[in-house]
DNA sequence: TCCCTCGGTCGAACCGATTCGACGAATCGG
DNA sequence: CCGATTCGTCGAATCGGTTCGACCGAGGGA
């Protein structure tokens, strides 16, 4: 089968003839790893233009032994991606092109885990990035075995061995009920995540439930703690059960914010107006809170930042595979909004 | 520098050395392109087993001059993903994992171009799915050039040379108006993303004010048209000052899904009751129309669909650069929920 | 019995870059 | 004025796979 020219691809031969030069020499002017005479430099610069020339990225892994790549490792696209979620993947995305890294994805989990033994093993990529991480994690274990640089968004329960960025949902949801017994309230209610990833181990999930127990002890308030798939209808349906079973609630503190809206539509079927009657907060990406109508009373997690800071730790760890593990847990304040007032009495 | 040994990646010199065979005769093994006895076959896996050797995706990309990798190139992290965005990422990605295909992420446009040019020119990828088309778009035109196999999901203003997959905004925005026209509503206004993608040239905004435009002139209503930027507080500013100008309005339809959460807010902060004293029908995906309070009436976008459809039609194209172009140009039904009834006379 | 085919394997070339050692010419210090 | 550097360049080896041509032995048809 014959090959058009239109077809044929140039590569560092063709630019080194067509420059009088040898291979090794434009290689060298390219990336001036050794000096190169200016006229030289210029003459292959020329050639490189007009030929549109760009170095085989598959050749240059090869040869260099990096992929200036980096994986990143999502939940599978049948569990739709939170707000907060596609933060992170939208600023790992930018800080990583920030730094000329392009961003290899990876879903894992269910039918997907083909997709994340190839970006593991093939040295595909230079470190990984995995979101989602469980209390128990076996990507995490994988990757801890394979030696390739990775960094979690969350962590494990007993996160030594590795980098990580997290948000503390124990902290963070103690504050919540703070703030509502502060208001007055005395029978409060957590929306948690799905019962399935509370089940799997995910870590956000055992914490925020943590953090709730802690806080409605320390209160001495009257609390109950559900679990709620990811979506508006799983809040209603929720939320509903969970007013006909406890007509005493004033009050929901929630870390599910895919749910949020569900919840809203609930109270107002179940003739309460908030923040008059009933009160709500949450921990929730800024935007989401922003976009509900009335807006979250919510901590408004970074998501940019644990990101851009995700990446960072990565290019550290590609650097220095020695240097000791760093990490970050952040605990942003709570941004008063317009869901939480004094209970009723 | 002594590298240790645990360090030492394992190759197929070292599995064809441990199974007493050649480095040939392993890769047949593998790849299975040559017949193989099976006492031999069985051998060569247990060492590979053992070692838990991956063949290095870089050395399989250079002389297969393929890489197992197709490209996704999204806006830019900066503009905010609408949920349908990240619906089509969502769905690509998971298309493409079912065909044991990478996907790797390309932010393009403002200060991204590098990365855009990385993906495209280093024969990183196999083929491109180009996100976010304007109607006079320079990276298709890149593309075109390149002679790399791409799907748009978007189209450009005269789409010959290309394949792509697209929602009609054209034909479902009229259909909105008609559906408003045919509930009773005389003024109605469209909500349009914003100025500036409408003066970039993007497509969606374009065809969704033809749609109107044509529309209304059927009708015979009157129609005003505005853009709005793609977050809530926007759309809230936005139906506020178009309420305080157009009095008389009694129906918005919009394409713009990220900012209808603000015009319910302005819609409340007015006194206009939906779907009592005001309508709104839009475009959206399914997930996000549910979201809203009430339900938003809307054509549902299969995002799912035209995502796994481009990567479908991707494959296609790599597999045969020289088959004829295929389009996709879908428009899902309205669905009817909470936020349309008939115009108050 | 001879020749051909085919299954199974090997060695060598190749993909397109980087990098090491070497070498001639120019420069510099003493 | 001479030996030691330094500069600029070249050729060859290398990264880790795939693939082509060749070879050997077994089996089948005439």
């Amino acid at each position: 089968m014959e090959r058009f020219d239109y077809d044929a691809r140039v590569n560092i031969g063709e630019i080194a003839k067509r420059a009088g030069v040898s291979r090794s020499t434009v290689s060298y002017a390219l990336t001036g790893r050794r000096p190169v005479s200016p006229e030289t430099k210029q003459r292959i610069q020329a050639v490189i233009d007009e030929l549109g020339y760009r170095p085989n990225a598959a050749a240059r892994a090869l040869k260099e032994g990096r992929t200036r790549t980096i994986g990143l490792v999502i939940p599978p696209a049948s569990t739709r991606l939170t707000d907060m979620q596609l933060g992170f993947v939208a600023s790992v995305v930018d800080a990583a092109a920030r730094a000329d890294l392009d961003v290899l994805l990876s879903p894992s989990g269910g039918e997907h885990d083909r997709s994340f033994e190839r970006v593991v093993t093939g040295q595909r990529v230079d470190g990984v990035i995995v979101m989602e991480i469980r209390l128990e994690d076996d990507r995490v274990a994988r990757l801890m075995a394979s030696g390739l640089p990775f960094v979690g968004i969350g962590r494990t329960r007993d996160p030594q061995g590795m980098s990580w960025v997290d948000i503390d949902y124990e902290t963070l949801i103690a504050r919540c009920v703070h703030h509502l017994a502060d208001l007055g309230h005395r029978d409060v209610a957590l929306v948690n995540r799905s019962a399935e990833l509370v089940a799997a181990g995910y870590g956000p999930g055992h914490r925020a439930r943590a953090g709730f127990d802690r806080a409605v002890a320390e209160r001495g308030l009257r609390g109950v703690a559900v679990c709620c798939a990811d979506d508006a209808q799983a809040g209603q349906a929720c939320t509903e059960s969970l007013l006909a079973e406890h007509p005493e609630l004033t009050a929901i503190a929630t870390v599910n914010e895919a749910a949020a809206a569900g919840v809203y539509h609930a109270l107002a079927r179940t003739g309460r107006e908030v923040p008059r009657d009933f009160s709500i907060v949450g921990v929730a990406a800024r935007h989401w809170a922003e976009n509900l109508h009335p807006p979250l009373t919510a901590a408004d997690v970074p998501a940019v930042e644990l990101g851009a800071q995700a990446v960072d730790l990565l290019l550290g760890r590609i650097a220095d595979p020695a240097a000791p593990h760093r990490h970050l847990l952040v605990a942003p304040p709570i941004s008063l909004r317009a869901t939480t007032g004094p209970a009723r009495r």
